[in-house]
DNA sequence: GCATAAATGCAACAGTATTGCATTTATGAA
DNA sequence: TTCATAAATGCAATACTGTTGCATTTATGC
């Protein structure tokens, strides 16, 4: 796995203290995180403005994606292909768990194509699935 | 199309003044509508937290779903099918208009069957399309 | 090391949603 | 129709989420 310090790097990031452990965070996780899951681990050292600034920042340059939540909240998740500030290729599969309430990016399962009704017209799919993940279904 | 009152009695919800209007307004409109779509048009004659009860009270016995909308909003939409407290029914996608930022239930495509890796379960599903509704793409 | 632009921290603010409680209202039974 | 009761409402207070402006600090290239 790469290291958080020389992407920042390829994504023409500076590197500062913040956004090394927070990208340290979403490197050590599998699981996509909010706002709040960030700050309870780092709110003691950085404020929550830059929280916000950072994730916005990551997004903006094709590191992260968010993600709208089926529970309302928005969470954030590394991007897995070649993203880019100008392009997302993030067309996969995002899974809540109900039980744990954790969203993992499915990155293998990719969204069938869709007709909608004529008069349409789609820039972009969403497609989530809720349900046990996997360490919840193996758990019992 | 069925009479707000009559609605209110198959679902088991008191006929209140504020509960007709608010049935109403989703019975005259085809859009899904946020919490202050509604305030905008009743929020002199209700109180803000009634609507927000409201709508709550409506998706509890299965007259609307709630949608989370790809700008972040919360909306709601009438429930087409026989859904009641029990269950809902709403398996259809939510097509989001990036220009009039209005949100729609295109309950005629159905969300098509997807295989999840092993060991998730899979209680519901989300789709969602995003880009230029019908309306706003006749009047170009 | 230095100049500069970027990033950060802090305060203030806005929008969204929830809770508690007193008052009002809808409903079914008398 | 009246009445008792539980449900619904209005209002105030509060919490949560996210944004903006500005002064200070820091990373970066020279
Ligand atoms: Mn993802
Ligand atoms: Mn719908
Ligand atoms: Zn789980
Ligand atoms: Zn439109």
């Amino acid at each position: 796995m790469k290291q958080a310090k020389e992407l920042l790097g390829e994504y023409g990031l500076r590197k500062t203290k913040c956004r090394l452990d927070i990208l340290d965070l979403f490197l050590s996780h599998q699981q996509a995180l909010a706002h709040a899951d960030i700050e309870q681990v780092l709110g003691d050292r950085y404020d929550r403005v830059t929280i916000y600034r950072t994730l916005y920042s990551f997004k903006e340059q094709g590191l992260l994606h968010s993600i709208n939540d089926i529970s309302g909240a928005v969470k954030f998740a590394l991007c897995q292909e070649a993203c880019s500030q100008h392009q997302h290729y993030d067309n996969h599969i995002h899974f809540s768990c109900t039980q744990c309430g954790q969203t993992f990016c499915l990155n293998e399962v990719h969204i069938p194509a869709m007709t909608l009704p004529a008069g349409y017209s789609v820039h972009n799919l969403h497609f989530s699935a809720e349900g046990i993940c996997k360490a919840c279904n193996a758990r019992e």
